[in-house]
DNA sequence: GCGACAG
DNA sequence: ATCTTGTCGC
C-alpha cells in the first residue's frame, strides 16, 4: 500500500512500457503453450480490480492515480501508484498490469484462480490482460467483464446459470453467463490456462446472489475505500 | 468521415 | 471507466 504514489512499481515491474513492446509481449503469450487448468475440489477463487481517481468517460489520462485490490477469503490486499498511461482498448496492461500484480502479491497466499476484471482471449492479439496477468502470476486466470472487447454472442436465456457462447471468428473465446435473473449478462473469458467451460464453472462456483462473484466484489469495494481514505489524508 | 473500442 | 434510462423494492 504505497501513500504517496509513484511511478515506482513500475520500472521495476517487467512489464512492458511501450505500446510496441505490449504488443510483442500479447503475441507470445497468445502462442504460449500450457497445459488446461481443471477445477478440482475445493477451488480457492481470488479476484483483483482496479479503480483511478480521475472519473472523465472516454479514456482515462495517464498519470492517474489508481488503487488496486486482491482479495481472497476474508483476507484483502490494496496497491496504489501514479499509472503512466491513460485507457487504451487493446492496451489496457499498460495502465493496470504491475499495479494488479502488486496487490495480488501483497496478499498473504495465493488463489487456486484468480478472477481479473478485463478480457482474456477476446482480444486482437488473444492476450488481454487477464491472460497475461497470469502468466506473470503463473496462475490461472478468469476474465470478468460488463462487455466483450470483440467477441459476439446471443444473450443466454433469462434464467440463473444460463450462458451462451463468446466467439471471434468461430473460435470460442468466452461465455455470456446469466449470473442473476433479470439482470445482464457478464462476460466470462477464458483466460491464462482456462478453457471457457473452465472459466465458466469457476465463475458460477464465486458467485452468490449477486450479478457479480462475490471475489470480484470485495475486491471492487476494497479499492474503492482505499481510494475514498487516501484522497483525505 | 463515422461509430466502435476491456477498464 | 461513467452516464442514462427504466424498474423494483424499501
Amino acid at each position: 500500500m504505497t501513500n504517496h504514489p509513484g511511478h515506482d512499481i513500475w520500472p521495476a515491474s517487467g512489464w512492458p512500457t511501450t505500446p510496441d513492446e505490449l504488443i510483442r509481449v500479447q503475441e507470445t503469450l497468445a502462442h504460449a503453450a500450457w497445459t488446461p487448468f481443471r477445477p478440482l475440489g475445493r477451488v480457492r477463487v481470488g479476484a483483483c480490480y482496479t479503480c483511478f481517481a480521475q472519473a472523465e468517460p472516454g479514456r482515462g489520462r495517464p498519470d492517474d492515480v489508481g488503487w488496486a485490490a486482491a482479495a481472497l477469503g476474508d483476507e484483502i490486499a490494496v496497491a496504489s501508484a501514479v499509472s503512466p498511461e491513460g485507457y487504451e482498448a487493446g492496451l489496457l496492461a499498460l495502465r493496470e498490469g504491475p499495479l494488479l500484480e502488486a496487490a495480488v502479491r501483497a496478499l498473504t497466499e495465493l488463489p487456486d484462480v484468480l478472477l481479473v476484471d478485463a478480457t482474456g482471449r477476446d482480444h486482437p492479439r488473444r492476450a488481454g490482460l487477464a491472460l497475461q496477468l497470469g502468466a506473470v502470476l503463473d496462475l490461472p486466470t478468469v476474465g470478468l467483464t460488463d462487455r466483450p472487447l470483440l467477441a459476439r454472442g446471443d444473450d443466454p436465456e433469462d434464467v440463473r446459470g444460463a450462458a451462451s457462447p463468446l466467439s471471434i471468428d468461430g473460435e470460442r473465446v468466452g461465455y455470456l453467463l446469466r449470473t442473476k435473473q433479470g439482470a445482464r449478462p457478464i462476460c466470462v473469458h477464458a483466460a491464462w490456462r482456462t478453457m471457457p467451460e473452465a472459466a465458466l464453472e469457476v465463475v458460477l462456483t464465486a458467485t452468490g446472489q449477486m450479478r457479480t462473484p462475490e471475489p470480484l466484489r470485495a475486491a471492487r469495494t476494497a479499492a474503492r475505500v482505499a481510494r475514498a481514505r487516501d484522497l483525505r489524508g
